[in-house]
DNA sequence: ATTCTGAGCCAC
DNA sequence: AAACGTGGCTCAGAAT
């Protein structure tokens, strides 16, 4: 006290500060929360925050000693979090076996397995799911069956080697004993994502038959606006039965294999509980659409059999081309990078922002962006620079997404590379591809030339001639199109000779055989019509103007005012209903966002009322690819061809090269007889290739074979 | 080091 | 005046 009557007012500050330093120092576990929880931290983390300081006040969690003098900060916070989570997994565990149902029942011995399979063999429709060892159905292996008998209300979950518990069954006592039911067809299954646990059986030598329901694509025709079709998610917001999924009871690398055999029963018994009262669920939805049922049972679910034959064909990569044209791709890339560099300085070319800066500098002109190809296209043929760049991006993009990946997507175990086909993963019905990196139906030309078939065989491609026009022909029932159609008449030219009045030949094919300037022009017309495109991005599509393009769209319309009429009906209904039908009540469409009574322009409302018409053409197309897929696959089956591809209006098959005219008319004869659009007839292109993307028409094929022959 | 998002681009 | 439907993958850049 007394030295402080000695310190100037400096030190005296100084002091202070010190002091407030160390009450902060000091602070109480109260106050750090108030201070952590008052920072800008993301919402998951907020969440986090706050179940670590609830745990904290009810004793279940502590600071570790060796932080016990530290300031008790965000960071530390998040650390106690992850105890906290495995803690309540743990108790979550404890809790879940202590509920164990009483009819989820545990099978280790061989008379217990006996029983089961009697009593299953008694039942109609069972519900089956695997337990592996992982997701890979050319490695993995089965550890676990879970089996539903719905008319005695039991789960059962069989576990197998390779579980790590010595009182479990053999996995080949398991399966063998498992066979003649799994094989046997008058025993319906109930599966979801039968596509897993079908691939699996195979695995080990078993033949599915009696495939009665897949819960996963039933809920797309329930709801296929659904974020997410995992089980364990349907169930929690369906059947009000909350279900956490694998990785949130056992974390990310998890081997079921290691999960005691008790946690194990009340998870797998629940996997089949709750597909079964999810079927159950959805058969009493689908009754009250009666068609989409029918649909569902005559093509959703025969289609999986189809799918499953088409994955597990699988793609031959010629890898020694790959490699090849990658090192001349390379060396190209290189010499554009130098080029580029030194034009617009060392920046990261593949960087949309870093390259709009470089350019606007270069050019002397704002950009709106790096848009390829509506930007920079425009701009290349005054500058050589834009030139380049454009072809830097198309061979890094061929590249680094196609050519160089392809090679690395190969199957160590199959040699082939094998993409996903998701039957039900758009919206609108359409197939999607992806998983394993690879989508099959983006693959762009150069890409192609990767896949070759298999020696001996030939890949052999059908399409369906103007598949989606011929749908909307049948829509709209506009006579110009249906006249077209009913007489073979090729209806863009036809509509482009009544547009620009010109002759149809004039209109049709130019002298060396590419489409003329005016088919394209009603082609691309055609399609913004489909589209529900506007004005706007029709004009930049085409290169015209604005004026133009709005004059091309209202003589369309009142060309053919039938296209007009249904489009408007179609909008109508989905306005008034929220949702539009496919195909004569086989699909819906949800669309709430059309429902929305709005003055004005609302961008989420117009969008609704263009998806209204595109979606009934783009999804009964699809029913017809799926249709004609589901007969493609048994005649494969007949002739030992093998499935090997869709992409939307096309299917590949891989063919023994010495192919007869009778395979290629029986083929002709599914694409064309499988699914109608009403009286409008189908049309089919039919090509021969031993490289994708290399084909040749079937008719030049038998030519070339012949003239061949004739040589030898 | 992983995870997410937007821009961009491949297909029909 | 604007406003092209359905997907999946790669990369950059940011967040964690």
């Amino acid at each position: 006290m007394e030295l402080k009557l000695t310190l100037n007012d400096a030190s005296n500050d100084r002091l202070q500060a010190a002091a407030v330093k160390r009450t902060a120092h000091v602070e109480s576990l109260d106050e750090a929360w108030l201070r952590i929880l008052a920072m800008k931290n993301a919402a998951p983390d907020q969440a986090k925050l706050l179940a670590v300081r609830d745990a904290m006040a009810g004793g279940q969690l502590g600071r570790a000693p060796t932080s016990a003098g530290k300031r008790f900060s965000k960071a530390e916070a998040l650390r106690m979090y992850k105890e906290l989570a495995a803690l309540q997994r743990e108790s979550k565990l404890a809790a879940m076996v202590e509920g164990t149902p009483a009819n989820y029942v545990l099978v280790l011995d061989e008379q217990t397995l006996a029983n089961v399979i009697r009593d299953a063999f008694a039942e109609s429709v069972i519900a089956v799911d695997t337990e592996t060892t992982g997701l890979d159905v050319f490695v993995d292996v089965i550890v676990g069956v879970s089996i539903t008998t719905p008319s005695t209300d039991r789960h059962y979950y069989i576990p197998c080697t390779p579980t790590k518990d010595e009182r479990v069954l053999p996995a080949d006592v398991v399966l063998a004993a498992l066979k003649p039911l799994l094989e046997d067809a008058a025993v319906g299954k109930v599966f979801h994502n039968a596509i897993y646990d079908i691939n699996m059986f195979k695995r080990h030598g078993i033949e599915l038959r009696g495939l009665a329901w897949d819960t996963q694509p039933a809920m797309a025709l329930l709801n296929e606006n659904e974020p997410s079709f995992a089980l364990k998610r349907l169930a929690t917001n369906y059947l009000g039965e909350p279900s956490d999924t694998f990785a949130e009871l056992f974390g990310k690398g998890a081997q079921f294999a290691d999960v005691p055999l008790d946690i194990a029963l009340v998870y797998g018994a629940k996997d089949t509980d709750i597909t079964w009262r999810l079927y159950e669920f959805q058969r009493l939805h689908l009754a009250k659409m009666p068609k989409v049922l029918d649909y569902y049972l005559t093509v959703e679910v025969p289609l999986i059999e189809a799918v499953i034959a088409m994955e597990r064909t699988g793609f031959d990569i010629d890898v020694k081309y790959a490699r090849e044209y990658g090192i001349t791709m390379q060396a190209d890339i290189a010499r554009l990078e130098g080029e580029l560099h030194d034009a617009l300085g060392g920046i990261n070319l593949n960087s949309p922002p870093q390259l709009k800066e470089a350019l606007e500098r270069v050019t002397g002109q704002k950009l709106e962006s790096t848009d390829a190809k509506r930007v920079l296209k425009p701009l290349g043929a005054k500058y050589p620079i834009i030139a380049n760049l454009l072809k830097y991006k198309e061979l890094t993009k061929l590249y680094s997404t196609y050519i160089s990946v392809l090679p690395e997507k190969i199957h160590p175990v199959t040699g082939k590379l094998h993409a996903r086909f998701n039957a039900n993963g758009t919206v609108t019905g359409r197939f999607s591809s992806g998983g394993n990196g690879v989508n099959l139906q983006n693959q762009p030309y150069d890409a192609r030339k990767l896949f070759v078939a298999p020696d001996g065989y030939v890949i052999v491609g059908a399409d369906f001639k103007a598949q989606e026009i011929r749908c909307a022909a049948n829509k709209s029932r506009e006579p110009v199109l249906i006249d077209a159609f009913a007489d073979g008449v090729d209806p863009y030219a036809l509509l482009a000779a009544k547009h620009f009045k010109k002759p149809y030949d004039e209109c049709y094919k130019n002298p060396d055989g590419s489409d003329t300037v005016e088919r394209k022009t009603m082609k691309v017309v055609m399609l913004a019509v489909l589209y529900g495109m506007g004005s706007g991005t029709l004009s930049s599509s085409l290169k015209i103007t604005m004026d133009e393009a709005r004059k091309f769209l209202a003589d369309f319309f009142v060309s053919y005012p039938a296209i007009d009429a249904w489009i408007k009906e179609t909008q109508t209904f989905a306005k008034r209903n929220g949702y539009v039908w496919i195909g004569d009540g086989k699909r819906k469409r949800r669309l709430p966002e059309a429902k929305r009574k709005t003055t004005g322009y609302v961008p989420e409302v117009q969008r609704a009322l263009r998806q209204g018409p595109n979606a009934q053409i783009q999804g009964e197309s699809a029913i017809q690819t799926k249709t004609t897929l589901i007969n493609l696959h048994r005649l494969c089956q007949e002739r030992g061809w093998r499935l090997y591809a869709t992409i939307h209006d096309e299917m590949l098959v891989l063919m023994p090269e010495d192919f007869t005219p009778a395979d290629i008319a029986a083929y002709e004869a599914v694409m064309i007889d499988s699914y109608q659009f009403g009286d409008v007839p189908n049309g089919t292109d039919i090509e021969v290739a031993r490289r994708w993307g290399e084909g040749v028409p079937v008719d030049e094929w038998f030519k070339q074979r012949k003239s061949k022959e004739a040589i030898s």
